[in-house]
DNA sequence: TTTTGAGTTGTTCGA
DNA sequence: GTCGAACAACTCAAA
């Protein structure tokens, strides 16, 4: 048993945190006025914790850089280990002489089991540790409805929770930081290959990115002077930039949803309906969150046991198709290109592609939520299956089955201009706007005239809407039947 | 326990 | 071109 000592370091640990700015794991250990060590711990080993896709690898990379960054600064050296959480940062604290540990809670089944695992062996050592909040404005086992159940639905959710919660002020940036002045070994992050290397696809990321506590509180402040205006009818435009951005800051824990809650109470451009509008994403975050909280297999299973019955395709060519953005639906293949390129995508893009694949192409969910989990930086283990299956129907509060989107009517609507469509399919960018949706309906003289061979230098579209939906429906009937 | 009102984001058809 | 109705009943949450 080691001797516990006034002096004794006090370990900060990083994962979904990326910040010092509201971060009370830090702040405690700061008030302890003893040195602190801060440490990452990657962790894929723990069973049942899945991956990082590559676009999250891609950005971790860089917010791990600029973290450090912003702890050299303080003086502080953020060490890097891999593996299993509860053994690594166990040894890790026993190569420091730690005889406290501190962290802000993970929200994820399989993440939660692993720290669990971890403050037992941290205890059985006799360590102190605390856990503390920051990811969530409120912890998902709190609220329940009036029966005692975890709420289904969005509305009577995010009613209780407004009602229930004033979250509370975030915490500022600690100051007067002591660092840990001992020897403990380190990774570097290149030995983490963290990078795509070949082929290196991360320029559109690169130019569209800036990952990191400093970007994220730049891009909260831009969009709160200025670009927020208008929030609640210009999100839907796709080729604007009417979204906060926020969501791959979000997911690495740049930037918190207490920092976030406040700065809207402030002077900001987002008033009214906007600004009640803009929360209320915050708020499906949370619902996502809570959702993943009481049923852990929601990346994997039908949240409706109904739709087990479901009789999905299986196409791999089709799959393909919709990956590379060649479907022969420009707004299907433009939100495809865009998460291509610079690893996010179009809120209503992501509605419409993931309808398309899932009743147009009658492929399962999972494949979507499996491929956007790959390519999305802000890739979020809550949110990304929740979304799927709200727009399969398996999901919580999901959308009645006959909602299936038209690609074409939704392209007309929400990208009116064509700026979206011209932005990333630019073989068809010589169409005027009334064909720039459906380039198959064009007169053969202008798409001569736009330079357009349908077939070859665009594809014809891969399904024909209207008897995929009919296709659709029959199956969605099926279903209900055997349920 | 029973009842009642309501539920993110849509599309198509026919007047 | 625009508008309202139908789509198909179902489950949740709260009174």
């Amino acid at each position: 048993m080691p001797t516990k000592n006034e002096r004794d370091p006090v370990m900060v640990l990083f994962r979904h945190d990326l910040r010092l700015s509201d971060n009370l794991a830090l702040c405690a250990a700061t008030e302890k006025n003893r040195p602190i060590v801060t440490a990452f711990i990657l962790d894929e080993q723990s069973e049942g914790v899945r991956p990082l896709g590559g676009a999250r690898r891609w950005w971790l990379h860089h917010s791990l850089s600029a973290l450090t960054a912003d702890l050299q600064k303080r003086g502080l050296k953020l060490v890097l280990r891999r593996g299993p959480m509860a053994e690594t940062v166990t040894a890790l604290a026993e190569e420091a002489g730690a005889s406290t540990v501190y962290w802000n809670r993970r929200y994820d089944p399989a993440e939660i089991a692993a720290d669990t695992d971890m403050k037992a062996a941290l205890r059985e050592r006799d360590l102190e540790t605390e856990s503390f909040s920051g990811h969530l404005l409120h912890e998902p086992w709190r609220l329940k409805t009036g029966s005692g159940g975890p709420y289904r639905v969005f509305t009577p959710f995010w009613r209780a929770l407004v009602e229930a919660v004033h979250p509370r002020p975030p915490a500022d940036r600690p100051e007067n930081l002591t660092p840990f002045e001992g020897k403990v070994a380190t990774d570097t992050l290149e030995d983490w290959h963290l990078l795509p290397t070949k082929p290196d696809w991360a320029k559109g990321l690169r130019d569209t990115w800036t990952p990191g506590e400093t970007g994220a509180q730049r891009r909260l402040t831009e969009f709160l002077q200025g670009r927020g205006d208008g929030y609640k009818a210009r999100r839907d435009v796709m080729g604007e930039a009417g979204t906060s951005g926020l969501s791959p800051h979000l997911a690495h824990g740049e930037i918190t949803p207490f920092q976030i809650w406040q700065a809207l109470d402030g002077d900001t451009d987002l008033a009214g309906e906007d600004a009640r509008t803009f929360r209320k994403e915050i708020g499906w975050r949370e619902f996502c969150w809570h959702l993943l909280f009481h049923n852990p297999k929601f990346a994997t299973e039908n949240f409706n046991r109904d739709f087990d019955a479901f009789p999905w395709q299986r196409d791999d060519k089709a799959l393909r198709a919709w990956q590379r953005g060649q479907t022969g639906y420009p707004v299907v293949d433009a939100a495809m290109r865009q998460l291509w390129q610079t690893g996010w995508m179009h809120n209503r893009a992501r509605m419409i592609v993931a309808s398309f694949l899932v009743k147009d192409l009658g492929l399962h969910w999972r494949q979507g939520e499996e491929w956007f989990w790959d390519t999305l930086v802000d890739a979020d283990p809550a949110s990304n299956p929740a979304n799927w299956q709200w727009v399969a129907g398996s999901g919580a509060d999901a959308a009645p089955f006959f909602r299936i989107f038209n690609p074409v009517l939704q392209g007309e609507k929400f990208d009116p201009k064509g700026n979206y469509v011209r932005g990333f399919v630019p073989e068809i960018e010589a169409l005027p706007d009334k064909h720039l949706h459906q380039p198959w309906k064009a007169p053969a003289e202008m798409l001569d005239k736009a330079g357009i061979k349908l077939g070859d230098t665009y594809p014809r579209p891969m399904v024909d809407h209207k008897a995929a939906r009919e296709r659709a429906l029959e199956a969605y009937k099926s279903v209900k039947k055997a349920g």
